[in-house]
DNA sequence: CTCGATGCAAAGTGTTTGCAGTACG
DNA sequence: CGTACTGCAAACACTTTGCATCGAG
């Protein structure tokens, strides 16, 4: 799902395609993981006057229509990912860095068991990266195993 | 990772285990998915003057600690889990319905061969139920082919 | 032109914190 | 008995809403 298609489905659902949501549109499918106050920032740069209601509206018409979803990747705020095809990611527990990972097949399978209708999958591994797996390994030892 | 333990744990933590917190952790070890509200709720049925903000100190502690885990599963505020180990959920776009799945065995690989390390999964299918699927087929079509 | 979209400020949520009193260890 | 923990209320951060105005269709 690009920005034109976004566009194109806006329009086809009887919604005004706005100089404010051509801008935000662009910004939210060019960029995976914002939340609102970063689509804020960055929308600013070229629409001076656009305010941060224009963002959380435009945000939530889009939740509504089912083009993004929202996601709490350990933050403790909202962020928005471009619709719910499929999210992997690798979250490092040490410098938080958020990695994108290729999909894994076994899903359907199991939907076919269970009699499911799976329309996406959101998979969020949960560890260290190469780099902080370095670190701790010379580092000090963490308070308990499961940390 | 149960009630007991985790009180072990605290109290290894030179924690102080207060009657507030026996009530909360049970509630919490009992209970996969509740909000802060809910476990406040919960509480309050045997903890007649237990606040709130216990209620969120006690998850933000065993945050800390790592043995809680924040999950936003869609509905806009937090819910708390109970460690990171393993968490994987099937949720119900047509009925908001939270199942459990079984684990999937094919991250292992992924991790050595990128040099990660994993600590916990959290996978989320998102689509529809088979009852909802069963309604789907009778009723009206959806907006659009991806909702 | 008309009605949906916007900016602004004010109101709502959910969460955190300061402080004085309480009770665990 | 000291100090970590608690309840309460006030502060805070993020999100939503009411209203007058603007502008896409």
């Amino acid at each position: 799902m690009n920005c034109t298609e976004v566009t194109h489905l806006l329009h086809a659902e009887g919604k005004r395609i706005t100089g404010e949501r051509r801008v935000l549109l662009r910004i939210i499918t060019d960029n995976p993981h914002l939340d609102a106050a970063e689509i804020y920032q960055l929308a600013r740069k070229e629409a001076t006057k656009l305010s941060l209601s224009t963002v959380y509206r435009t945000v939530k018409l889009l939740k509504e229509l089912g083009l993004v979803q929202l996601s709490d990747l350990g933050k403790g705020h909202h962020h928005y990912e471009l619709d719910l095809k499929e999210h992997y990611h690798f979250i490092c527990l040490g410098c938080g860095k958020v990695v994108e990972i290729p999909p894994i097949s076994a899903f359907q399978e199991l939907a076919e068991k269970r009699g499911f209708e799976i329309i996406g999958a959101k998979v969020q591994l949960v560890g260290y990266c190469t780099k902080c797996c370095k670190k701790r390994a010379r580092g000090t030892m963490v308070r308990f195993a499961m940390l």
